[in-house]
DNA sequence: ATAAAGTATTTACTATGCTCTATACTTTGT
DNA sequence: ACAAAGTATAGAGCATAGTAAATACTTTAT
């Protein structure tokens, strides 16, 4: 698929594909038996990607720290301890912004709460 | 207490704190009866409102945002309806972050499983 | 054939959230 | 008294993550 199918797809911007495929975070293929453009294609692996890509982004994680999550769960062969160690505490990363979470949720249920009873 | 106090106790830089009081998030008051100066005095309260500041960011809510909901938790005399329905919105909000938290914390652990199988 | 739409590339621009520098004044320690 | 440290203000600079504009070429639809 084209750009623009995988825009549609995704519901990501071709602006912001683009920018991902700048950073390396995603590649499309040129079709060599077309020689007339250089239209990349995408697949389904691309869309794997930008979900990956979205997800992480709700969670927090800069494009940076994405990539190397990209890598290490599609490419890497080799099994570094440090990228083990990375994740392991980006693991324990998730654990301590859920605890934000719960109390800024409790936070707004209170604000909420009060707004409600500012009412009677 | 001074702003190199109120740094120590939350972990803010100096800096970071005079930008969120530039922003209305906080606000110090200069003492009256010193006239030489108009050196800022925060209290506990600037603390509390830090705190939420903190977790919020972590929850990836904007500094504008952040600010409506400092407002409607200790400002806030009238209670409109759109303020709750903002509210409401945003703990929805969470609940979403909350599940790309969880296949983003799944997807980690399954890359560390992956490492850790290749050493064998 | 040709206008409209799609694609690629490069570059510039923007918003957010800091972070740092420069300057000037005040307070504190000795 | 005087150096060192603290405070305030204004403005510059920076990183991240886009977003948009300009240009040029290609494909598609009529």
């Amino acid at each position: 698929m084209l750009i623009n199918e995988l825009s549609k797809k995704t519901g990501l911007s071709i602006h912001t594909i683009r920018y991902y495929e700048n950073l390396g975070m995603i590649k499309g293929l040129t079709d060599e038996n077309v020689k007339s453009n250089n239209y990349k294609h995408y697949d389904g692996n691309t869309i794997e990607r930008l979900e990956i890509i979205m997800e992480a982004r709700e969670v927090g994680f800069s494009l940076a720290e994405i990539k190397k999550i990209l890598t290490s769960w599609f490419e890497s062969t080799e099994s570094k301890p440090e990228t083990l160690e990375l994740f392991q505490a980006k693991i324990k990363e998730i654990d301590n912004k859920m605890r934000y979470f719960k109390q800024t949720k409790n936070l707004l249920e209170k604000i909420c709460d009060k707004i409600q009873n500012d009412d009677l």
